[in-house]
RNA sequence: GCCCAAGUAGCUCAGUCGGCAGAGCAUCUCACUCGUAAUGAGAAGGUCAAGGGUUCGAUUCCCUUCUUGGGCUCCA
């Protein structure tokens, strides 16, 4: 027979033996290679190793160390997830089970229950399945590949109907094929035929499956767990049935399983609500209501900080100061368009002599009418209002999330009106802006969205309006060389947009600051100024914040320094510990001197022994620790206990002072 | 809003197969006066999330509500 030439990524040719699979042309090139070989790619197309080669293939070896194995991994861990729930839980069914980051899901079915609804998994579940799992794992069961008609598919999965939408191509599956008229399918014979088969003519579990897989159920798999149970939508419809979706992170060593385990704890150690409820910064009382937050006075120095920075650098950048109310006239949201799309968003009104009060959800009605409040001149533009604005949202009860998704918060928020000309340099001196602040606060890694139109249709604004608009953000992002994707039809209905993403200490990755078109708004309410030619205009309006909301920012960064704020925002900078008592009226010497100078120190008096206050100092994560006692008195200095640093003994007062002043300095001022 | 789970002292958590509620830390008092990550003793602290039901008796079993957590949907 003929040797077939196939050409390796590096561009070489290779000559092999007619009928050599993807797995033969992995052995012939190395052993390592063999052994590392999970799935071959074959002219652009994922195949199984088994795959046989035709002559002039292009072929790359996909190995469990990438990406692309490690998924290929993921997705034959879910099917025999698959296989042990369909065989430990017969007359159940199933929908769909991709891999995902980190792991795997797949959504399931079961029987009805005493009350009619399907059954739910409960999490002692996930212990047996887990176990048969790797019974199954033990088993070494092939992937074997099939193609079956659709009537034939239809025949075996008849008792499947998320199945049959499928192949009925009704329904999306990206793991499954439904071209022209046949389906491919995975089927993993098992050591015993199942006591109730789920699928005609099979013995035990089959699926539709585009594939490719692993060669069996214990190559390349075992480094796995099952992590939860969770609702989730059919088609992710919240009008179609509740699935029981089961989720496992599946790794191609143990040791990524163990550090993927390990990565979770610490983000676990560094929720932002464990952190504030220890650290005393807010707290969230049943009595308040859900989603909303008291600020404890830790957590509201922090915030404070935050603002006053906020401020500060709002006012350098030509931002004009306004504030609004909290609740407004139902009309001002009518005009503004809110309550014909967000209505079920908003809290409900309260009724007044004169009709009907919302809690605001929004800050831009309120700052268009001081713009609207006299007759605006192009010689004032642009007009950046600027407020700290709160705002109420009536979050769905299953969507809060700490500080992370609240229904009461604050919006460092921004509305900007310029001409038409001027749009341009003002979103690339906006990003400027935005970028600096985040970084102040330390955060050094960015990227960023372009969200641009809907379908057209569903949109308002001229295309020209959309396209001058997109280019103008799209040339900001570009002469900041700031890293961007584009999401084609992300942007709202009245504007493209921009999201500015940071990545934090663990590298999550938290959307945060936006700027907006809106071409809605203007129309709306009637917003126009008067130009040169003393015409009426139609000025170009942006929304814009930076931080988003306050109390999420303060979440992130929260997270992101688990706790450990920098000295400039830290709550107590310095605690003073007098080592005996006797040293107690010099530590409020010193503490008098720190406080003269701003920085926030507190004094524990010596009824503990030294080495508990430290570590309780160390616990709230306080930067300096100063410790005062006969040496220190003598000599005027102070013994320093740094967070992070190691023990300096007699410095000098005026030397600590100056450092700690010079450190809040450079780092509040980047 | 939907699915699942949870709610016991300020915090972290035991516990009660239905019969007077427990620990550690924190708090307060007293003693100790100590130089870099836990000194000792004592006290106080609870409508066992709330409401209803079953029961001689409910923190425990059942129902409803609230709050929280994990997801789904949503996020102007």
């Amino acid at each position: 027979m003929a040797d077939l030439t196939i050409t390796l990524p590096d561009g070489t040719s290779r000559e092999v033996p007619a009928g050599t699979t993807v797995g033969g042309l992995a052995a012939s090139i190395g052993r390592g290679l063999a052994k590392a070989a999970v799935i071959g790619d074959v002219n652009g197309v994922e195949r199984d190793l088994d795959w046989e080669l035709a002559d002039g293939d292009t072929v790359a070896i996909i190995t469990a160390g990438s990406e692309r194995g490690l998924y290929t991994i993921r997705h034959s861990t879910t099917h025999v997830m698959a296989q042990a729930v369909l065989e430990l839980f017969p007359g159940s069914t199933f929908a769909i089970g991709p891999p995902v980051e980190n792991g795997f899901y797949y959504d399931f079915e079961l029987p009805p229950g005493p009350d009619g609804k399907p059954a739910t998994f409960v999490p002692e579940d996930l212990e047996r399945i887990e176990a048969r799992m790797r019974e199954i794992l033990a088993e070494a069961q092939p992937f074997v590949r099939d193609e079956l008609t659709d009537a034939k598919a239809r025949e075996v999965f008849a008792g499947h109907r998320y199945k049959l939408e499928i192949i009925d191509g009704e329904a999306d599956d990206p793991t499954s094929a439904t071209a022209s008229g046949l389906v491919r399918t995975y089927e993993n014979p098992p050591a015993q035929p199942w006591a109730t088969p789920a699928f005609a003519g099979y013995p035990g579990f089959v699926d539709l499956c585009r594939g490719p897989h692993v060669p069996d159920t214990k190559s390349f798999l075992g480094h796995f767990k099952l992590m939860r149970v969770a609702g989730a939508y059919w088609r992710g419809d919240e009008h179609k049935p509740m699935l029981q979706r089961i989720y496992g992170t599946a790794w191609a060593t143990k040791a990524e399983l163990d550090e993927h385990l390990h990565q979770l704890e610490e983000a676990a150690k560094r929720d932002h609500r464990k952190l504030a409820n220890e650290l005393d910064l807010l707290s969230f009382p049943e009595e308040l209501g859900g989603g909303l937050a008291v600020w404890h006075p830790k957590g509201g120095i922090v915030r404070k900080l935050m603002e006053d920075y906020s401020r500060s650098r709002h006012q350098a950048g030509g931002y004009e100061f306004v504030y609004t109310p909290n609740i407004a006239n139902g009309k001002l949201f009518e005009a503004s368009g809110h309550l014909g799309f967000y209505a079920d968003g908003m809290y409900p009104p309260m009724q007044m002599d004169n009709g009907e009060y919302y809690p605001k959800p929004m800050n831009c009605p309120g700052h268009n009418l001081i713009f609207n409040a006299r007759q605006r001149s192009y010689r004032e533009l642009p007009l950046r209002l600027f407020e700290l604005g709160t705002v109420y949202r009536y979050e769905k009860s299953g969507t809060l999330h700490g500080l992370m998704r609240i229904r009461g918060f604050t919006q460092d928020d921004s509305h900007i009106y310029c001409t038409p000309e001027q749009a341009h340099d003002e979103i690339r001196s906006l990003l400027v802006f935005v970028l600096s602040v985040l970084r102040a606060f330390g955060f050094e890694d960015f990227e960023a969205s372009l969200s641009t139109r809907p379908a057209k249709a569903e949109t308002v604004g001229t295309d020209e309006g959309w396209a001058e608009a997109t280019e103008n953000l799209r040339g900001a992002l570009e002469a900041e060389g700031l890293a961007y994707e584009v999401d084609e039809g992300g942007g709202a209905f009245y504007g493209p947009k921009i999201d500015v993403k940071v990545r934090d200490a663990i590298g999550r990755s938290w959307q945060l600051s936006t700027i907006q078109y809106d071409f809605n708004m203007a129309e709306r309410m009637g917003l126009e100024y008067v130009g040169a030619d003393v015409g009426r205009h139609t000025q170009i309006m942006m929304h814009r914040a930076l931080f988003g909301s306050i109390e999420r920012f303060f979440g992130v960064l929260l997270e992101h320094y688990a706790g450990a704020f920098p000295t400039w925002m830290a709550p107590v900078q310095a605690r003073i510990l007098p080592v005996r008592d006797d040293h107690e009226p010099y530590a409020a010497e010193v503490a008098v001197e720190l406080a003269a100078l701003g920085i926030r120190t507190d004094v524990v008096e010596a009824s503990e022994k030294l080495g508990n206050r430290i570590r309780k100092a160390k616990g709230e994560k306080i930067p300096y620790v100063l410790v005062v006692g006969d040496d220190d008195v003598a000599d005027r200095t102070v013994g320093v206990n740094p967070r992070g640093g190691e023990v300096e003994r007699g410095v000098g007062l005026d030397e600590f002072t100056q450092r700690v002043v010079d450190e809040v300095d450079d780092q509040a001022h980047v």
